[in-house]
DNA sequence: TACAATGATAGGAAGAGCCTATTAATCACC
DNA sequence: GGTGATTAATAGGCTCTTCCTATCATTGTA
């Protein structure tokens, strides 16, 4: 049986006319005669009552007749369905998202890709990034925006933006005296950090070549959850920190107790990239988010992007 | 699109590896590889995400799996349908037949049909030949109880009976004094026939060598519209009526006024006959139920139907 | 590093579907 | 009553699809 066979059976018990409804079906009239014929042999039962001269469907036949139309009415429907979800913008997109980009990130692009893809429905995911990695390897997401280089063959990357490091202290810090930040100054500007798995915490200590004993709270659980947290500790004036640019945003505008400022050294920035599984189907809905992320940049990164 | 190619598409869903759904779906893995990328292509949809050790739906896929479910569902639907109708015997049996001859056949045969083919549902319409036959062209019936030779290519006949023909008069008739009926009697009868349009009254007349004039109520609307009718004018003394055999029962039980007896002439019979279109597809319910007839018809009608 | 597993590809064989031409039967119209 | 038109079935041949076997490329594992 076939949805072909289905077509010409309806087709038929319409036209209750053989040549008229092969010529419906754009077929030849022996055609669909013979399949026809070779239906009811398959299914056993008479669904034509022939005579020379006209054709009548029998009682039968249009019980057949009918429960055809439902399968092609489910197949027309599965067909619509593909059509509907051939645009590869369509559909949802599920992102992840590290806890230290996400609350200054998403506020920038948010509104312009609903304005201008309307089409995209973001689902967002906040989490650490090994956590993001492994849910991408499980396609419980399609893709992470990551600030850590991947190394894994099932991924690629897509490079969006060099976000430098900001130091923040208290206004009454000592290093508020000096005019630029140099690296032994870290050693010694009592750095609050993230908690363990935030690769931010990790990413800061390495490309600005911080010692493990220059960072409070290891042992005494100072370190903190959330960038939001490390400033609070930060205003309270337990120490300082540093703070990736776009996290900046927040603190000109909530404290003016503390002080900002940007660091002189080299390669102190984090790479943030866009990860998804080198087979994932929808590359483009990925090419138009980055290019959209791009187009939303404050002046504090460096975006690296560069479309196709 | 083709319902081989869904159940390929479920497969693979189910099983997520090319290698067991084509096992399966008793074919080879590059066959179900191929028609997978073939289906795919036809949608314009990515359906698996394959990496090179292993396959995933997409969340598109999902979708349109869970579609193509409904689709071979209601085509194993269909299939069911089908096989549930296989038996001929099953399904409405839409039966047209005489007055003359339903209210005395039926009785005989519709408990024993009920009994030994519970699956038969027939279902009656009481209507004049020339009804029945038109009706029984437009396929509004299956088959025809009538008691004319039809002469119709389109049609068909299983003979089943013949039904003789008796006199019915009152006792004090001046025909009771006679042993037996002849030809000239019938002349001076004072019969009472049925009204126009019924065979059994142009039969009668016919096979009887009955002059019109020998017949009352062509003016005198003294033709009825029933047998049952026409028993009552005779018991009130309006005259005599000839009955078909079948009829009989009704007379002995109900009434000691009258005399029936049978015609000692020749050929004084009518045939009863199954009429069909002879394309009807369901033969073997014809045959079946024309058996049935012939095992409960009384002594008093001859049986001619011969099973093949 | 060799081997097992997996999906994709190539090439050829078998089958299904389709078309044209034709037949057989019926109907309608002179 | 004969002739042409209409209609469904059949025959024969062509084409496209589907399928198989064999093979390759890649990846993970022992």
């Amino acid at each position: 049986m076939n949805l072909r066979d289905l077509k010409y059976l309806i087709a038929l018990a319409d036209s209750q006319h053989f040549g008229q409804a092969a010529e419906r079906c754009f077929v030849s009239q022996p055609t669909l005669s013979g399949q026809i014929k070779k239906l009811e042999e398959e299914l056993g039962i008479t669904l034509f009552e022939r005579s020379k001269r006209s054709v009548q469907t029998t009682p039968v036949g249009e019980l057949m007749v009918a429960q055809a139309r439902q399968v092609l009415e489910q197949s027309d429907a599965l067909k619509r369905l593909a059509q509907s979800h051939q645009d590869p913008l369509l559909g949802p997109l599920r992102m992840g998202i590290i806890p230290t980009l996400s609350p200054y990130l998403m506020p920038l692009i948010l509104k312009p890709l609903q304005k201008q893809y309307p089409q995209i429905k973001l689902v967002l995911s906040e989490e650490l990034t090994d956590t993001l990695l492994t849910r991408l390897a499980k396609h419980e997401i399609d893709a992470a925006l990551v600030a850590t280089d991947v190394d894994n063959k099932d991924f690629e990357s897509i490079p969006l933006f060099e976000e430098p490091f900001w130091l923040v202290h208290p206004k009454d810090h000592p290093l508020s005296k000096k005019k630029e930040i140099v690296q032994t100054d870290l050693d010694n500007a009592d750095l609050l950090l993230l908690a363990e798995g935030h690769c931010f915490a990790e990413q800061a200590m390495e490309v600005c070549h911080i010692h493990e004993r220059s960072v409070q709270g290891d042992l005494a659980d100072l370190r903190a959850a959330s960038l939001e947290t490390l400033l609070q500790l930060v205003t309270a004036g337990f120490g300082s920190t540093l703070l990736p640019a776009l996290a900046l945003n927040m603190v000109s505008a909530k404290d003016k107790g503390i002080q900002a400022r940007k660091l002189q050294l080299p390669d102190t920035y984090r790479q943030v990239s866009l990860v998804y599984r080198r087979t994932f189907p929808r590359h483009k809905v990925l090419q138009v988010f980055a290019q959209l992320v791009l187009e939303n940049l404050p002046d504090s990164v460096n975006p690296v992007y560069t479309p196709d």
